[in-house]
DNA sequence: ACAAAGACTTAGCACTTCGTGT
DNA sequence: ACACGAAGTGCTAAGTCTTTGT
């Protein structure tokens, strides 16, 4: 794996702070991939498949056709009940439409997808009920692809990229009530496309008969291709995937900022206690939008984004001038910082206080999924419960009944062989006695997991534990946990993590303090 | 000094795959 | 071997912070 802190002792031992700075600025020195990997082209329909308006059957040209499949698909989510998705798709769809057909549609009402629709649910099924060979090559021929496209070389490595492939065109879904929900995603065609690699490696081909919107070797920023996406006017981007050396040390430097956070923040707060009394309203305003941003996190976004002039709760506080505070206090400290501190210094001290050494691996692993919990709990990441729920829970415990019925046979078979034993004094009988007792540790090994299963499952019911996991808690913190009780890393984290965390598990022993 | 654009992180939903019990 | 729920993964919107431009 990558080794951070070398790199972090060279680039300080640069000295000068300009000079660092200018040093940072650069994330690579070489580049290469193939470019992104374009969502396939439309494949029209099949003759009978058919588009009814005003119930007449209507032949649609190939872009007005390819369209309709984008709301047809969407048929049973509730999103096409929405009058705001509805008015926004007509509007967007009848664009692309020929003057012709513009004529004739003239009401989203009349338009019949239902045949389509039904086609595509169709599709999926037959997809799904394909034999296993047929699944086999097609996972064959996604696996090629991610060999090809998925990979990138930076600086002599050979990196996975997370997002490889453009966003297909469809329609547009916002989350909440969005203004924009069903308007036309397009098609990101070569044209718009910005690549970005190293001058002298194998620039990536374009497909053919197109060319990139433009080829740039900017090696301050770290992704490999960008376009400007048609909804809200943003720049979209590929990047690399959280396992890379360069994400890697770029989150290793974030919690590392936080840790430093851990030494300034008992002064940090007396100060902005002492600052809610302030006579200058500027100081005032800020001390309090600090101690919002500390301690009641939910309400960050709210602080911070206080640009609507309606409603200006803090109009004497810009995210400018506290963000600039902020660096004063400490360097490279910004708001989001204290959501990082506030949950790292959290797990760890749950996990002090939860953890009981004697404890077998599963109640340890409640007590880590209590900790998380706690801390997820602070962040606010609630969820929904899920609605499989109850049906899943009454499953476990009917499992549990079952298991107990268990222990209670495995005990009276015990008894009987020991009676056995007591009458024969024989070696075989001996054996058989052994063999219950074993039997039964083992039973009820397993009843006290799915004792266990049980109070995770309803603690968490209302939690989601990913977002904190991923996101808020140095990672060196569990790693150390597990080394310490014995714990293999696998119980805590997949695969997946595993990766993204390579850095942590290679860098943390067991005696880690945030 | 401010707003807009650009870069990068975080968040949650929906689909796919996996693991377990039958 | 099969069905089901849970876990894992992919995707992309949305948020934060930095940089750029006026």
């Amino acid at each position: 794996m990558c080794c951070p802190l070398i790199h972090q002792t060279e680039s300080r031992s640069h000295g000068r702070w300009e000079e660092e700075k200018t040093e940072d600025k650069v994330k690579w020195k070489q580049l290469e991939h193939k470019g992104p990997y374009f969502a396939p082209l439309y494949e029209p329909l099949p003759d009978d498949v058919k588009f009814y308006y005003d119930g007449q059957p209507m032949k649609l040209s190939l872009a007005t056709e390819e369209i309709a499949t984008f709301y047809a698909k969407m048929l049973d989510h509730e999103y096409t009940t929405k009058e705001i998705f509805q008015n926004n798709f007509f509007r967007d769809w009848k664009e692309e439409m020929t003057e012709k057909e513009q004529e004739i549609i003239q009401s989203l009402d009349k338009c019949d997808f239902k045949e389509i629709h039904k086609y595509f649910v169709d599709k999926n099924e037959a997809r799904k009920a394909l034999p296993k060979e047929e699944k086999q090559k097609l996972k064959e021929e996604t696996d090629k692809i991610q060999e090809e496209y998925g990979y990138c070389i930076l600086d002599g490595h050979r990196e996975k990229i997370g997002n490889f492939k453009t966003e297909p065109p469809g329609l547009f879904r916002g989350r909440g009530n969005h203004p924009k929900m069903g308007m036309l995603k397009k098609r990101i065609m070569p044209e718009d496309v910005i690549i970005n690699c190293s001058k002298d490696s194998k620039i990536p081909v374009p497909p053919e008969g197109h060319k990139w919107k433009e080829v740039r070797c900017d090696n301050t920023v770290t992704w490999l291709a960008s376009w400007t996406e048609n909804i809200q006017n943003s720049l979209k981007y590929i990047m690399l995937n959280p396992s890379s050396k360069l994400k890697g040390e770029k989150d290793w430097q974030k919690y590392e900022v936080a840790r430093r956070l851990k030494g300034v923040v008992g002064k940090i707060r007396s100060q902005y206690r002492d600052d809610w009394k302030s006579r200058e309203m500027k100081t005032r305003q800020r001390a309090v939008a600090l101690y919002f941003i500390d301690k009641v996190f939910k309400n960050l976004k709210l602080f911070m984004q206080n640009k609507d002039p309606g409603d200006d709760l803090f109009d004497r506080l810009t995210t400018g001038s506290l963000n600039s505070y902020l660096q004063d206090l400490m360097a490279g400290l910004s708001a989001k910082v204290f959501r990082t501190y506030n949950a790292s210094i959290t797990l760890q001290e749950q996990l002090k206080a939860l953890t009981n050494p004697e404890d077998n691996v599963a109640a340890k692993l409640l007590a880590y999924n209590r900790a998380n919990r706690a801390v997820a709990v602070l962040c606010n990441h609630q969820r929904a419960t899920p609605k499989t729920f109850e049906k899943s829970m009454q499953a476990l415990q009917a499992k549990i009944d079952a298991k107990n019925q268990q222990v209670e046979d495995a005990q009276a078979e015990l008894k009987r062989a020991k009676a056995d034993h007591k009458a024969k004094k024989d070696v075989k009988s001996k054996e058989a006695v052994e063999k219950k007792k074993k039997l039964l540790e083992k039973i009820k090994e397993q009843l006290e997991k799915l004792n266990v299963q049980v109070m995770d499952k309803e603690e968490n019911k209302q939690i989601a534990l990913g977002t904190s996991k991923l996101n808020y808690l140095d990672p060196r913190i569990s790693v150390a946990w597990c080394k310490k009780f014995g714990v293999p890393i696998e119980k805590i984290y997949n695969k997946t993590q595993r990766e993204k965390f390579a850095w942590a598990i290679d860098m943390a022993d067991e005696d880690f303090e945030f």
